[in-house]
DNA sequence: TTGACATATGAGTACTTATTCATATAAAAT
DNA sequence: ATTTTATATGAATAAGTACTCATATGTCAA
């Protein structure tokens, strides 16, 4: 396999990763909420009905893959989206699951 | 719970559905491969190094998806992309990846 | 300092899923 | 008709993962 070939298939492997990011529904109902702007744990997981455990795991997720960046705020830690990309990503997604039902 | 926010959170399963797709690495090398035109089974799994049985499950679920369109040539199945909205998603998905290395 | 509150995290479990293996189906070639 | 070739598929297995439960950490208030 040529040096290209191998360079590609790590690109694939990242992006691979990327769409994983995408593919759970907390995780995606957290990126939707987040949205809007920014929240604390406690608020995601009334809002998503989910245990704050639950939701401190995927967090974790999602700080690790800088999706999220985190901020402390006296007792609580106030959480938001890192950048334009992951929102431009999920409407993408969305627009097209939505429209075509996919 | 509101009929809308109901809606919205089939969408939303909608969506995690859709990117699931893209988040397996032999489905992603699988959508790449046909980005540049049609396969038949046996050209893809050879390409991709993975046993004729792999790509077939793959392909069946890529077929459910409509992410994938097969054609019957003599013994030969031929597979290719559903449409350009998988070249989209991909496009996005993979250009971010690469760049953010996320 | 102690207690209450907010969040994080390790371990265990249940569930999902990607692959392999064996075999079925189907078309062409002999 | 039988064999060969191409693809599909069910069952079993192995690996990954999202949740729960218990507990740790960290911060503020009293």
């Amino acid at each position: 396999m040529t040096e290209h070939n191998h360079d590609k298939l790590v690109d694939i492997q990242e992006t691979v990763k990327l769409f994983k990011i995408f593919s759970d529904y907390t995780r995606l109902r957290i990126i939707e909420l987040l949205y809007t702007g920014e929240k604390c744990v406690q608020d995601i997981a009334d809002s998503l009905e989910t245990s704050q455990s639950a939701i401190s795991h995927q967090l974790k997720l999602l700080r690790d893959m800088n999706v999220v960046r985190a901020r402390k705020e006296g007792k609580q830690v106030i959480y938001s989206l890192q950048d334009n990309h992951i929102k431009e990503i999920f409407l993408i997604g969305y627009s097209h699951a939505t429209q075509c039902k996919i």
